[in-house]
DNA sequence: CACCAGGCAAGTA
DNA sequence: TACTTGCATGGT
């Protein structure tokens, strides 16, 4: 049987699982913080570490960057790997407040490669955690691929487990409509599907909605 | 108890 | 270039 475009998959989860309502947040400024934190964690652990911050009123890029990194480490705690994400934190705080801010021109939509350029060039700031930025927000039409989407689609024969980041990006943008809404919720039920039946030892293929993707 | 989470960078060969 | 390892809490 032919293999099913990756459209029709799409429109499987959505029927299945429905809007998912990402990303969660008060402010772009809270889903980039969120998209550091979130670095191979639970987002339960996140949303604890962004509350103390909150609690704080110190979710704010000036403010975080006066704190002693000993002392952020403390507040995002609950998010783990407290030490490198304080530092990795800081180093986002600085391009966010001296050229994210300063050059507007970054925020046209037609320069987003070059905003994608510049967050990668942050320490600490990889592929997943750039996109997420860009599509959550700065709702710049780029899709997200995470741990979840490759095993999926690896498993459903659509690329290699092994395949790259920009390789099985490449994949889903050049075979969907560009669009923001729809890259944001097909990313959001790609992690819901992979939460529910797809984890890493124990995948409940037989109940898997994809199983008859084929 | 083991396993896992909306990764990334640094070290090694 | 291609692997491996460290980072760490909290939920199931």
């Amino acid at each position: 049987m032919m293999k099913k475009g990756l459209d029709s998959v799409y429109k499987k989860l959505y029927a299945r699982f429905g809007a998912q309502n990402w990303w969660p947040a008060d402010s772009p400024f809270e889903i980039m913080v969120g998209a550091i934190l979130t670095q191979n964690t639970n987002w339960l652990n996140v949303e604890k570490a962004i509350n103390n911050l909150k609690k704080e009123k110190l979710l704010e890029a000036r403010k975080m960057l006066k704190l002693s990194n000993r002392r952020l480490a403390a507040l995002i705690r609950p998010a783990g790997y407290y030490n490198i994400k304080a530092d990795r934190l800081k180093e986002f705080l600085r391009f966010f407040v001296n050229e994210f801010n300063a050059k507007e021109s970054l925020m046209s939509a037609r320069h987003t490669g070059a905003l994608r350029q510049g967050l990668l060039s942050v320490k600490g700031i990889g592929p997943e955690t750039a996109d997420s930025m860009l599509l959550y927000a700065l709702s710049k039409p780029v899709f997200v691929v995470d741990a979840y989407t490759k095993r999926i689609f690896s498993r459903h024969k659509y690329f290699q487990e092994d395949v790259s980041y920009d390789e099985a990006q490449k994949m889903f943008m050049q075979n969907l409509k560009n669009e923001v809404k729809l890259f944001n919720e097909y990313h959001a039920l790609i992690v819901r599907l992979g939460k529910d039946f797809c984890l890493k030892r124990r995948p409940k293929c037989e109940q898997c909605p994809l199983k008859d993707q084929k």
